[in-house]
DNA sequence: GCCAACGTTGGC
DNA sequence: GCCAACGTTGGC
């Protein structure tokens, strides 16, 4: 099975870029959307994932991070005190999962939207089409290329 | 199954 | 803080 690529969203304030350099790897808990959840149990270990940071000014794609555990049920779902609780999950029949990723690469500074916006070669990607709130979504091979070169390259 | 009301995401 | 674009809930 081929290599893919993804994009998932987080606020800074929430978890950073600099957060998973720091920690190494994490559980990425909390995804509550369920085309966001069917992406995350698509993942395989060794897939590349685009680190986006969302209400930022400017938001715009940090670095990059990779799978390093496929999709298990999200303990959280069950833990009343958890900000992302939800009763209809039980250890028993678990509604929610999450994957666990790896700290790969941090940009010198990440990749800004409107930047992003400007590329002819990013047409059709979903973080670009307008209202798309999946915070877990595919990014084609050649889309995650083009947004990698732009955070490499040494930009104003 | 329809759809109004409501809640959330996230750019601006 | 505003609001567009969703997704979810629940009455019918």
């Amino acid at each position: 099975m081929a290599k893919r690529y993804w994009l998932v969203k987080s606020e800074p304030d929430v978890y950073s870029i600099e957060d998973l350099e720091r920690d190494g790897r994490t559980h990425w808990e909390g995804v509550r959307n369920y085309q966001a959840r069917n992406f995350l149990r698509e993942m395989k270990r060794g897939d590349r994932v685009l680190f986006y940071h969302s209400s930022t000014t400017p938001p715009g794609v940090a670095g990059i991070a990779e799978v390093v555990r496929e999709a298990y049920p999200d303990p959280t779902a069950w833990d009343p005190k958890s900000d992302y609780h939800d009763p209809a999950s039980t250890p028993e029949n678990p509604r929610w999962f999450m994957v666990d990723v790896g700290f790969v690469e941090r940009f010198p500074e990440p990749v800004p939207l409107p930047l992003l916006k400007e590329q002819e070669a990013l047409e059709g990607m979903e973080l670009l089409r307008k209202g798309s709130r999946l915070s877990v979504q595919p990014v084609s091979k050649e889309h995650f290329d083009h947004v990698v070169a732009l955070g490499r390259r040494k930009r104003r």
